[in-house]
DNA sequence: AACGTCGTTCCAATAGACGGAACACCCGGT
DNA sequence: ACCGGGTGTTCCGTCTATTGGAACGACGTT
């Protein structure tokens, strides 16, 4: 008795977990770069979720200080969520190593050293450090972009990272930028993350061969410091 | 009809709100500092839950990133947590003048400067810039501390922190450690946070009356920044 | 080989989440 | 002043979705 009819519709992205997590979830995702608090009525718009549900969530969210709510009853990210980041960031090898390594190619090239990692069809900004310049690749820690665009997404999104090299893009991600970036290994050999630097097209075009020198210099030290294997 | 009698217990921590977004919170709290990983035997040791429940919560976080599975099985903390609490950073507003203001404080004194706020019974590293020093006190941004102990503590603790001043603590929180520290005011003269030093005792104590004189300072000039209420 | 411990899958029962309706509220417009 | 559209909030019956065992296979140890 094969009933091919009543299927609940596995069409795409069966949602599969425990829905009020999800949901729960969902709201801290609702917020975005650059803004501080959302309304009740902006996060319904966005995640599409009945107010009562919301509220209740938040609630629960809100006594898990994963949210605060605002004197003037708006909501923002909570505390908690900081501290999570901050064991997550701590529990990484990599971690460790990534301001010394970012301070020197970011010195010796005087642009926006930083450190990616892939999540997803995104890339994660684990650490940078900024440019001296004023003039500069204005990027934050926790900065998420899509994955494939800019030099640190194409290393993080080759079939083979290795074969590649380093990488070097013009206006790829944003036309008045430019980036170079190569691969960081970790022990066994795994892909650990892309090291690069960005800023300014016509500063990077201008020394391009020069800097395409220290990124991969960068690279194969931090790796070694990760206990990598290079080849 | 005042019927005391039957009332559902109202002890303590009366646990409102959704239960499964609870209990999947639960189990990112079960990491501690300095532990990258725990096994679904030991999560379910520290939480109390059931094993088969704990899997189901664990496979809906994970499809978020909010944890990640190891090759040998084992759970971690996920980088989407890193991003959350990088953009709850980013919403304080402290936080953009947060590194210089430590740095600052950290090059006047040769001590590790931080900024604490307070997290319900406890108080959460926002910020933190190590002394150059190889002897110092080596405390991690995202670090959770008790409350009450400590010149930070004392700070986000008191009643009123401003008839407190500069607040300077000697092996209170920890036998060889002491610490300095002052409250910083947001617009609207609310408490924004506690900005301190903190180093090996004896070297604190040498220097005691000019480090009140500096943390005193570097506290006023970041709620200058901040736009505060001084007085 | 026998045991303990681990992670994993399955499913019926029911606790508990959902979502709609109804409410109080604050603004701005007319 | 009166209304209208927009907030945020509470309440409660329905039924879905979560739970928590039991049962299983795979390791590792004794």
């Amino acid at each position: 008795m094969l009933d091919s009819t009543d299927r609940p519709a596995p069409d795409r992205a069966a949602p599969d977990g425990v829905a009020a997590v999800h949901r729960a979830l969902s709201l801290l995702f609702a917020f975005r770069e650059g803004e501080a608090t959302l309304t009740l009525a902006e996060i319904a718009a966005r995640t599409g979720h009945y107010k009562s549900t919301i509220l209740r969530l938040l609630g629960t969210l809100e006594q898990a200080r994963c949210v605060e709510r605002q004197p003037d009853g708006s909501w923002a990210l909570g505390p908690m969520l900081f501290r999570l980041g901050s064991l997550y960031a701590q529990a990484r090898p990599a971690r460790r190593h990534l301001p010394t390594a970012l301070a020197a190619l970011a010195e010796a090239t005087g642009e926006t050293a930083s450190f990616w990692i892939r999540q997803g069809d995104d890339r994660l900004c684990l650490a940078r450090v900024r440019s001296p310049s004023p003039i500069r690749d204005d990027l934050s820690e926790g900065a998420l972009l899509p994955l494939p665009a800019g030099a640190g997404g194409r290393i993080l999104s080759a079939a083979d990272p290795r074969a590649l090299g380093v990488v070097a893009t013009f206006g790829e991600r944003n036309p008045e930028t430019a980036a170079v970036a190569a691969a960081v290994f970790g022990p066994g050999g795994a892909l650990a993350g892309a090291l690069g630097i960005s800023g300014p097209r016509a500063r990077i075009e201008a020394r391009a061969e020069e800097f395409r020198t220290l990124v991969a210099a960068g690279a194969a030290e931090l790796t070694r410091r990760l206990g990598g294997d290079l080849r």
